[in-house]
DNA sequence: TTCCAGGCGTATC
DNA sequence: GATACGCATGGA
């Protein structure tokens, strides 16, 4: 990984980066692909950090950014200094994963804003990609942008109709009323062991072991949790009815995101 | 019209 | 602890 600047903007190369593979595969829900397809550019934020990133022929472009804020975000976010051939070499050895990762090898897990992460995976609990992001959206407009929890003291879900998020709407108010009060402080716990913070997030009203392993592992970079929906239930029946293989659990996180999508798109 | 979506709370056993 | 069912909303 090396990057150069060219007047405004910042040339990256790296190898194992896909923008379609990462920004397209649920793990975020604010990224846009732009244009009419032919060329890769993808906007978004990180909390309310813009970007606007594509693929050249031999780097990625960054632009709407600055050095100091490539660096000091989006080179984490986009996990930039993690090996993934390495991580694929071990994968390798297994059959399943094998081919996950030659259907989509430039998956990288996206190292998310803890609550942002929190937010979302609440809101998309029984719920689809395009939904998950209209309401994300309009959680945005109603904002002037992605809200601090602070932002939303005392909300309640009436306030929040306008998100149209259904019952989802109570557990958000629920959410933001134990971080502001307190209750709950991410910064505090995502130094606990996993377990730990598993136990500490399900006490949210609507988060289950699936919402608190995403908020765990694209919210604090906890990648052996391995969220169990509907698509990785499927793949565990079908490939690995007596769970990862030893080798794998370090990493079974990243595991996860090859295999979901190559069993939600790829197959 | 019915079914389903990156689940979870609740009731019941 | 396991299982069944309802849940807001909107697209297919």
């Amino acid at each position: 990984m090396e990057y150069i600047k060219q007047g405004e903007d910042i040339l990256l190369k790296t190898s194992d980066f896909d923008l379609d593979e990462t920004l397209d595969c649920g793990q975020a829900f604010r990224w846009e692909r732009q244009g009419n397809g032919s060329e890769c550019v993808y906007r978004g934020f990180m909390l309310n950090t813009p970007l606007t990133v594509s693929a050249e022929k031999d780097y990625f472009r960054f632009r709407d950014t600055d050095e100091s804020t490539f660096v000091n975000v989006w080179l984490p976010y986009f996990d930039l200094e993690t090996d993934y051939s390495e991580i694929k070499r071990i994968f390798s050895e297994d059959p399943a994963l094998s081919k996950a990762c030659a259907y989509a090898g430039g998956i990288r897990i996206l190292r998310q804003d803890s609550w942002e992460a929190l937010c979302s995976f609440i809101i998309s609990q029984n719920n689809n990609i395009p939904r998950i992001k209209g309401i994300i959206g309009r959680l945005c407009e109603m904002y002037g942008g992605f809200p601090k929890f602070e932002d939303m003291n005392g909300i309640s879900p009436d306030d929040l109709a306008p998100l149209r998020a259904g019952f989802r709407a109570k557990y958000i108010a629920d959410c933001v009323r134990k971080l502001n009060d307190r209750e709950i402080v991410l910064d505090d716990i995502k130094n606990f062991p996993t377990e730990e913070i598993r136990k500490i997030l399900m006490t949210i009203k609507g988060v289950g072991p699936k919402v608190a392993d995403c908020a765990m592992l694209y919210g604090m970079y906890r990648i052996d949790c391995v969220p169990m929906d509907v698509w990785m239930k499927r793949v565990m029946e079908q490939f690995y009815p007596d769970g990862f293989p030893e080798f794998v659990l370090p990493y079974a996180g990243i595991a996860q995101q090859y295999l979901f999508h190559y069993m939600r798109t790829g197959t």
